[in-house]
DNA sequence: ATGAAAGCGCTAACAG
DNA sequence: CTGTTAGCGCTTTCAT
């Protein structure tokens, strides 16, 4: 029952010519006499061929297709990805450079051992042209299983080992000025940090950002507490640093999570937010909104760079380029009511 | 520089065997020398061998991949696909079934009648076996498309009119009878509903088995105002229920969302929840929890439905059954506070 | 400008 | 149990 689809080989008969031209038609390759295209074309319509995309693919060694993969570990994986607004802007990112270009992006989530072995899998041999990576964690071993499979790839974000792959990555560094000047602006006098665990490059360098701003105004060093992102360890770094530095009048965090959890504290010991303490979050996720006060916050052109992302592949894909670049773009500060 | 990836035929050179010896022990076929076996293996791990997937595609015709469609429309769709968890647990739940049989999930995003097309085409011709479709609109168009362009297809929830294909969906009308049980065994005596667009069929089934229990206890047949899923119409809802009826002691909301808004108004008119006025949403969704008080409210068993859409397609894929199925799932109440 | 023919890498009869 | 032989549907020289 289940009629085989038309082929290249019965749209030739049906508008008597033969493979080579019809392909060529379909193709739009010049050299065909416009007679002859309408008459492929026709045949074309009336026979409802589609071209075979994995006979296609088997020539011609390409797909049309993206992978986005989506990176990490754990339980219900995809569900915290779907949690998370960022990722979100990064497929809109992608797909609307992708489509544009009759592209197709297709997401794979990568969230276990055997997972990435079938992604490697499945986008090293014929399934996609290339891959477009979001990695949850710092060492995740999915960049460098591409790369040995020789598959084109470009990471979201720098990866903790420099490795010879292209990425997009915000420029961290701007970002920590940005929350400075900020600062500065308002004019806070005892600036605090709330940093982030020093093994993550992109902490280390909005740290290394403020700090500089910072002494270009010709301040002393900001105190620093330590956090791991989460909403917690920013409560109780914002704890440590009002216990040993009462007067401070701005605090930077390096993520809002954090951002959050500091100004809870401050409410709680009745500090006014900006008015006594202002406070500079990182990221503009969900929460910079939802948190009482909006965070004044340091955002990333998510959708930009992700648009860039793949660009960056499709070069590569084309060929139009080898070495590895690595795009940086700058921050901008969503000014809320924290500071 | 791009040396050819190694084919069968290197592999079985190597081995010093044919090609389709290779290609039985690759594809673990039995009657093959154990010894040869061996040799064979050994000539995968030095030659590093991975089959192409686009040629056995090609023979085959199955690829080993299925598609998880998100069907919508919208500016930045894929954004807002996102921040909604019941994708999540959707996509969990498919991932999951599929994984367990080394089948590939491709998450697609057909979020305009361009994109609609070409994943018609992506699917429909020799990239993934077939497709599993989540459609946020009533009126989507993708079923049909697919399903004449014969690709096997399975829907989350009944498409608004009746097609020939499989799909799981939730016993909606259960779902209504388990929100009048609650408030009925709560003590309720004048219940009302915030009800869906009528012509929504499971907003249609929901109220029906809500009417069905409370009649079914000798109540009479509750006045039901009608919301669009907003928060505001909720809301609204709400304030003209109390208007026409201000000694209600019992509110089902259609969503958790409209529950929501009924809430709000109840607050403000200073009726506590849920000692005055009880109120019941349904989905279970993140408002559910975050709503003041969380809400009781109706549960789909996502992940289970999910896990069966993907094994219903798998069955199709494999010829085991052809004609459509609908598989109907038990909703469950999940007690908080607020009924 | 068009057609003939040779494969892309793989699987699946069919022999042996 | 193993090898030989046809293709799957398409693109792409190479002739014409």
């Amino acid at each position: 029952m289940n009629r085989q689809a038309p082929t290249l080989e019965d749209v030739a008969r049906e508008a008597g010519v033969s493979r080579a031209t019809v392909s060529r038609v379909v193709n739009g390759v010049r050299n065909v006499d416009p007679s002859i295209q309408d008459l492929v074309r026709s045949a074309i319509e009336r026979t409802g061929y589609t071209p075979n995309r994995a006979a296609r693919a088997l020539v011609t060694r390409r797909t049309g297709a993206v992978a986005l993969i989506v990176s990490g570990a754990g339980d219900a994986f995809a569900g915290r990805v779907f949690a998370d607004p960022f990722f979100g802007r990064v497929v809109n990112g992608v797909v609307g450079y992708l489509r544009a270009r009759t592209m197709q992006p297709v997401l794979l989530f990568a969230e276990s051992e055997a997972a990435r072995r079938q992604v490697v899998d499945y986008v090293g041999q014929g399934s996609a042209d290339g891959a477009l990576v979001v990695s949850v964690q710092p060492d995740d071993p999915l960049p460098d299983m591409l790369l040995s499979a020789r598959v084109p790839t470009v990471l979201f974000a720098r990866p903790a080992r420099t490795a010879p792959v292209s990425c997009v990555d915000l420029d961290h560094y701007a970002g920590g000025r940005l929350a400075a000047e900020r600062l500065l602006a308002r004019g806070c006098r005892r600036v605090a940090v709330i940093g982030a665990p020093p093994d993550l490059r992109a902490g280390r360098e909005r740290l290394a950002g403020f700090r500089d701003a910072l002494a270009r105004a010709g301040r002393d060093g900001p105190p620093v507490a330590e956090g791991v992102f989460t909403l917690d360890s920013g409560a109780t770094a914002m704890g440590a640093l009002l216990r040993d530095h009462p007067a401070v009048d701005g605090v930077f965090a390096a993520n809002d999570l954090m951002a959050q959890g500091a100004c809870q504290v401050l409410r709680e010991l009745g500090r006014r937010i900006p008015q006594d303490v202002a406070v500079v979050g990182f990221d503009d996720s969900s929460v910079a909104v939802t948190c009482r006060p909006p965070l004044t916050t340091v955002r990333q052109p998510v959708e930009e760079m992700a648009a860039a992302m793949a660009g960056l592949l499709d070069e590569q894909v084309r060929g139009a380029r080898s070495e590895p670049r690595t795009l940086l773009f700058a921050p901008e500060l969503v000014v809320r009511e924290s500071a």
